[in-house]
DNA sequence: ATAAATACGTTGTATTTCCAACGAAAGGAA
DNA sequence: TTCCTTTCGTTGGAAATACAACGTATTTAT
């Protein structure tokens, strides 16, 4: 069991969680690991949750079945990460997902309920926990926010446009590096990649944006409301 | 002050509070009570904040100024509704919005840092708060989720699909309600509404759906993963 | 170094969406 | 009732997107 926990400290939702408070710290929230192989479900859509999965080790999908039958991956999960946290945090819900592995993997379930209630020994942990988790769920929230605002625009153009400002506003500077390639930027923005590429030239001939591979530049004298 | 907590059990964040235990609360979390007038700034975009805002009275707009200079109202928020909540709770961390008054309000402010740690005297509504804010923000969170799911859809026909196949997996039911009418829909989905008009037409043509109002039904026989 | 694989831009066509405008239907107010 | 407002569906033209296909550059592997 120790094996696992050698890099506890890698996981967002442990840091600065001494390894050695970290036996007790599960007795305390009794968390409960359980090893999958490849192709196990963890968890099935329609599922009452309320407790949610620290992924330890190996890798599993989040997938989305629709009314149609067409299953969608959600999101692929490697070790560190959570699932089913914001569904078991809101009280025993309905988890809409299902979760499997697609290597052997180990998960860590952590009993929500158990996380809020502060503990008879009233462990320091015990909140550096919490702060934690809060902290992850509220950085996954602002993610979805900001992808959200590209996304709605209409069209391709204004949907860079808005990605990228943001991303110069994030580094503060007129150029700066993207972290996707083509095809990675169209599935985050949610358009093809041929027409992106596309209207990115198009963006490069209106002198609106320069780039080279994944190094972008907005044109300050383009900076006018007429562009977006 | 005491006129403005005569209903904080309608405020999601203190579901459960006894009124008689929260004044003791706001010392416990050093809850600061602001007033402003309309169409005052609460929060500047920049500014580095440690603590989210309660909508006490009155109502306020999320604004997010762009890189090109144009104002985008990201939300409006009623008594009862955060701010800044997702931000605050990430440790101290730039707030990208600007949030101004459109009505004379009463915002209560409240320090994450303080929530999670327990207080000195252990109050048991300590940990009620902290469990209500995770609610709120899980909450928050898997709306996102889920709406993300049909905007990421690239046609106007899929975003529809998507909904409607989630609103009927909600209700259990081929036919069941919505919340929306053909502008909000559009809007939530982030399409021109009269095209989404046309395009339930021809849905409705394809024999894929029925619907009158605000009534929808998906139609069984047509539950083949062709139509999507 | 060579070959294979991947990433990227371009183009043309078929679809789809947007946008503006209009009329019909439904609902509310006087 | 009558008038006014809002909601909704429809249509047509302009614009944008998706999709497939292809050539080139760049990267990776052998």
């Amino acid at each position: 069991m120790d094996k696992y926990f050698n890099d506890i400290n890698h996981i967002p939702l442990f840091a600065g969680i001494e390894k050695s408070n970290f036996k007790s710290l599960l007795t305390c929230l009794s968390g409960k690991l359980e090893s999958y192989d490849k192709h196990q479900t963890v968890l099935f859509s329609g599922d009452i949750i309320s407790s949610f999965g620290v992924v330890i080790s190996g890798k599993v999908q989040v997938i989305q079945d629709d009314y149609y039958g067409n299953n969608n991956i959600i999101s692929i999960l490697s070790p560190g990460q959570l699932f089913g946290e914001s569904f078991a945090c809101g009280g025993p819900t309905i988890f809409p997902f299902t979760v499997t592995t697609t290597k052997p993997s180990v998960i860590l379930f952590i009993d929500c309920s158990k996380l809020a209630m502060p503990c008879r020994k009233a462990c320091s942990f015990h909140s550096q926990i919490i702060q934690n988790l809060l902290s992850v769920i509220s950085t996954n929230n602002r993610g979805l926010t900001e992808k959200m605002q590209f996304i709605t625009k209409r069209s391709t153009r204004e949907k860079l446009l808005a990605y990228l400002s943001a991303q110069a506003r994030k580094a503060d500077s007129h150029s700066f590096l993207i972290p996707f390639n083509r095809q990675e930027l169209a599935d985050y923005l949610s358009v093809d990649r041929s027409a992106m590429s596309a209207e990115l030239s198009k963006l490069k001939r209106d002198g609106i944006i320069k780039y080279r591979k994944n190094k972008f530049e907005l044109c300050v004298d383009s900076l006018s409301s007429d562009n977006v």
